[in-house]
DNA sequence: TAGGCTTACCTAGAGGTCCTAGGCAAATTA
DNA sequence: TAATTTGCCTAGGACCTCTAGGTAAGCCTA
């Protein structure tokens, strides 16, 4: 019988739309063992187990996540840099609500390394207009991160839903706050 | 023989603590009837099914961070009462991992509703001291829950484990710049 | 205090997920 | 073409979820 064809490449790609369309919890290898037709022992070869399939996912897009940012960013700097940084991470997490939950996993120091550092690095290049220096530097990146991912995934848990107030008009104030308190940094 | 006395309201108390000791994801209903020494088919006549148990744990979860932090809150004002209100919110998310992870789940509005609204009274009690109003005031409690859950959310997950810079610094400068903000919010 | 009623907890069992051990056959290499 | 590697298989055990139907413990009333 013909093979299917599977890496682990391709099953964290396939994990990665499936948890997209049916959500992070969701996706288990029974389900990605059927959507490629062949059963739940042959991905073994493939990924250790069910939690190694979950970190390659939360990696994957991580990774993504960063392209996309960095890419949305291009050349610009200060406000520009940090609407644009925000606007795309909101936008993949909408997108792709299951990759975004993935990456809230807690993964062990040495496998989220490597995407931690160009997460942080992304994070300074934004905030280079700003006249920053360490060890604020890291405290405003912090504080960043903190405000998109707060708002990001509270916004999704529907922690908002209970205020008639329009949630992309809280989002604008939160960026213009960001600015602001970034621009007066108290140091 | 004798009843273990189960009751909806046992059964999310002991999940909860259950989450706290091994992780909400671990929370399953045979590991809660192990606990009571009875089979997992008993505790289908107190909850609907572990869907169910879980929204129960997060809703005990929700109701118990309020109660928390109104009681730290007191009456403070201003600057006083962020800190006292921010510090409240983390204590419980670092000692209640478990809980505080319920607490993440997307809650259907209706179930949602009663704790949410007192989360938002909450917040806005702690706005009381710097002068918001309307609609600004949801934007500006939205910004300072999304800053507080964003920040512990990301703490626990180790995502600020890369930087050398203490965690702890960056926190009380999140709470300075999230202070300056309110007190500076633009208008 | 004996009867009946409610319900807490039971057994049995079906169906799903995770994962290992061991086997065969397809693809690759010698 | 033979030898090796490896992709996918069957079989099966362990655990979790949940339903149907039964037994007995505890309560209420007479």
């Amino acid at each position: 019988m013909a093979r299917a064809g599977l890496t682990a490449d391709r099953l964290t790609q396939a994990a990665a739309d499936l948890a997209d369309e049916v959500g992070f919890e969701n996706v288990t290898v029974s389900a990605l063992a059927r959507h490629f037709g062949v059963k739940d022992a042959s991905l073994y070869s493939h990924i250790r187990n069910a939690q190694d399939l979950r970190v390659r996912l939360a990696v994957l897009a991580l990774a993504e996540l960063v392209d996309r940012v960095a890419e949305s960013i291009g050349g610009r700097a200060g406000k520009d840099a940090l609407v644009a940084f925000a606007s795309a991470y909101r936008r993949y997490a909408h997108e792709h609500p299951g990759r975004y939950a993935a990456m809230q996993m807690a993964l062990d120091p040495d496998t989220a390394a490597d995407s931690a550092l160009k997460h942080a690095d992304m994070t300074r290049a934004v905030l280079r207009g700003y006249e920053l220096w360490e060890p604020e530097l890291t405290d405003a990146a912090r504080l960043v991160h903190s405000t998109l991912h707060g708002f990001v995934s509270l916004e999704r848990s529907g922690a908002f839903h209970s205020q008639p107030r329009g949630v992309e008009a809280s989002w604008l104030r939160a960026l213009d706050a960001l600015d602001s308190v970034l621009r007066a940094w108290p140091s």
